[in-house]
DNA sequence: TATATATTTGATTATTTGAATATATATAAA
DNA sequence: TTTATATATATTCAAATAATCAAATATATA
C-alpha cells in the first residue's frame, strides 16, 4: 500500500474528526434529513451545518439531493453506520480508562 | 448524547487522521513491534514515528512496554483492527467514485 | 419578498514537520 | 568499577500549513 492510499484513508478519518460532523452522521444514520432538520436536531445555528455538510460531501460520505426549496441529505454507504458502531464499542471499552485519566489530570 | 461525548469521538477519529499513524496501526494490527521495527517498516526517519506514537498513546489507542533498550508497542483493543477493516470496505466501495472525481479535477 | 442552503472571508487556533536536544539503556574499554 | 560510546526512544521548538468559526454575502426556489 502506497503513501497515497495512506493519505486517502487519513483524509477519510479526518472527515469524521469533528464533533458536529459526528453528530450529523449519527442523525443521518437514522435516515435522510434536510439541512434544516439537521440544524434543529443538532442545535446548530447559522451556516455551520452547511459548512460541515460541504466537507462530508467532498469526501463522498454523504450525498445531497434537491427537493424544491430544500436539500435532503443521506449517507452514501450504510457501512458508515457500521463504522460508527464499531467506534462506539471501542469508546465503551476504554471510556473508563480515559475518564480516570482525565481525573488524574485535574489533580 | 452530549457535546462532550461528540468531542470525545471526534478526538478519537482525529487520532487516526494522519497517514503515518494509519500506517503504524496497520503494522501493529499484524502484531506488536518495537519503535525501531515500526520505523523500518514505515520507511520513516528521525523522530516522526515516536511523535505519532505519543499521540496514539495519549488517546489510549496503543500501549508501549519497555523491554530493556527498546519499547514494544501494541494495539490496546483488537476492535481497532475491525475498525480499519470496516473503513477499508468503505474505501473500496467508493474508491472508483473518488478516483474518477480526481480525474475530473485534473482536466 | 421570504425561506433554505451555500459560499466567501478573515481572524483565530490547531496540526504538521524537521531539526535539535534529552534521556535511558546497553556495551566495551580502561 | 568507572568512563566512554553507541543505540533506542522521547521531548522540545519554531516555522509552515491547515482547520475552525462566525459573520457577511450569494444563490435558488417558493
Amino acid at each position: 500500500m502506497n503513501l497515497n492510499m495512506q493519505q486517502f484513508k487519513a483524509d477519510f478519518f479526518k472527515a469524521l474528526a469533528h464533533p458536529l460532523r459526528i453528530k450529523i452522521l449519527e442523525l443521518l444514520a437514522e435516515g435522510e434529513k434536510s439541512v434544516n432538520e439537521l440544524q434543529s436536531l443538532a442545535g446548530s445555528e447559522g451556516s455551520a451545518v452547511s459548512q460541515q455538510l460541504t466537507i462530508l460531501r467532498g469526501k463522498n460520505i454523504v450525498t445531497g439531493t434537491k427537493d424544491g426549496n430544500r436539500v435532503i441529505y443521506s449517507l452514501r454507504d450504510p457501512m458508515i453506520v457500521e463504522l460508527l458502531s464499531v467506534a462506539k464499542q471501542i469508546f465503551n471499552n476504554h471510556l473508563v480508562d480515559t475518564i480516570s485519566m482525565l481525573d488524574q489530570m485535574k489533580e
